[in-house]
DNA sequence: GCAAAAGTGTTACCCGTACACCCATGC
DNA sequence: GCATGGGTGTACGGGTAACACTTTTGC
């Protein structure tokens, strides 16, 4: 807390006024990774319901309030999109350019978040909510955005959301090799498997990992640097061999830490 | 350029209050790292000369104007506080605490920017400018900052600027490997040596590189690719043995990409 | 000659990758 | 049995790190 240093300074305080000059709105907006059914990196988004692009498929955002931080903005929205609180957030980029928003002059600072595969519950076609997940593809020019019954490309993005969407992709391919992002998207973090987890990074990066490889490493980055430990149970009923069952060691002080 | 899909769309826009919230001001703060004398890692810091925090030291940066993006912003302050223009700037995050400011809600964007060694015209002590080179160094708990005749620990700077600076450097050390960062600091990008360039990246990340090793690094990461040419040119004058001459070969397109 | 930097060569080791192979479980 | 995934072993190759050594220039 910042205490004035002179009787002069509290009288500048006291009467500094806030508003000489106009100010632009600030938005927090929250890109929302999860994984589908089919284990495809899918985000969430939101179907616009005013004006501007209204009807038009966009990331969920709202503005920065004044009691609150621009971080708890974005859990906040994330709050208010899935029901999903105290997930670990992770800026991404804010996005400032003067005409990004026809009403007048908005700043976004874009966030993303990683949802626990199958948590949110979203159904096809639930068209009473307006939010719905869309695969992640890449086609020649962009991204490609499939959901269950439609398929939108980038450049029908609400604003500069095909803009952000993109950051985000680079940004989480890139962090998932040296952050823990990769176990947000467990369903539970005190009972996986090295399978799911493998799952996840070939979701995320698109390209098939080693098995034994990636056990190694799994082993060498998580095991025996203690974040992860073995459970001592085993998996049943899946089909094949029982595999052993991992936690995270210490899930409180899982934030977006890094390695 | 958006265009409004209806004319109810239209008179949505033309109608919409822009002040029905209370909003906050930004900000554009860059931290200006250069080589010293002494070929270390500074950054360029301003005295306050207002409350509040007045009379301490702090990044440079002010408010973003309605009729230029936060991008501009920041490259505007960089000129206004260097005189130097065209520089690449690279967005490190945006801090958006509730009372970071006492006088108001400032949510602030931080960029960094690398400014050529022995570009900036600052001279020890001249106070008039009230802006000075502080060498950056590390002691047990944080950020110590060495100037000319003063020395200043990271909590003594203005605002959450302590974490910005960190995080400015966390982000420096390591884009260093994979961005052409390190080129930022040469006196001259179109005739230089492997040497200058070694001493620019053994002042970031604080520790020394193998000769042949670096040598043959920069050849293959830049050379070899064509992204640096040999001029055909050799160093003289230096009190050893001359060196070839290096040029960037497209400084136009040598924004802050990647790799 | 000496110091400082330029430049070349060589070697040892680690680590990523690829791939082969066996084990366990459920259908 | 067969498909699926669990888990282990191993061998090759490339790249990095470490270090030795020669060359050139200015003082």
């Amino acid at each position: 807390m910042y205490k004035p240093k002179s009787d002069e300074e509290k009288v500048f305080l006291a009467e500094y006024d806030p508003d000489k000059y106009e100010k632009p709105s600030v938005t927090a907006d929250i890109v929302v990774f999860t994984l589908d059914a089919k284990n495809s990196l899918s985000v969430l988004l939101i179907k616009r319901g005013g004006y501007p692009y209204k009807d038009c498929w966009a990331i969920p955002g709202g503005f920065v309030e004044m009691v609150e931080s621009v971080d708890t903005a974005a859990a906040r929205e994330l709050k208010e999109e899935t029901g999903l609180e105290n997930l670990p957030i992770t800026q991404i980029g804010t996005f400032g350019e003067v005409d990004r928003d026809p009403r007048m002059r908005v700043i976004s600072v874009a966030y993303m978040a990683f949802v626990p595969k199958d948590s949110l519950c979203i159904k096809a076609g639930d068209d009473a909510r307006d939010a719905q997940l869309f695969e992640v593809k890449n086609d020649e020019d962009g991204l490609v955005l499939v959901g269950e019954r439609n398929v939108i490309k980038e450049s029908e993005l609400a604003f500069d959301h095909a803009k952000i969407l993109r950051i985000a992709l680079k940004r989480l391919r890139n962090r998932i090799d040296y952050t823990l992002d990769a176990f947000g998207f467990l369903k539970d973090n005190s009972s996986f498997t090295i399978y799911e987890l493998k799952k996840i990074h070939e979701a995320v990066k698109l390209e098939t990992e080693d098995t034994g490889n990636f056990r190694r490493d799994f082993l060498k980055k998580y095991v025996s640097t203690g974040l992860v430990e073995n459970t001592g149970k085993k998996s049943q009923g899946t089909g094949s061999r029982a595999a052993t069952l991992y936690r995270i060691k210490d899930p409180e002080s899982f934030g977006s830490s890094e390695l």
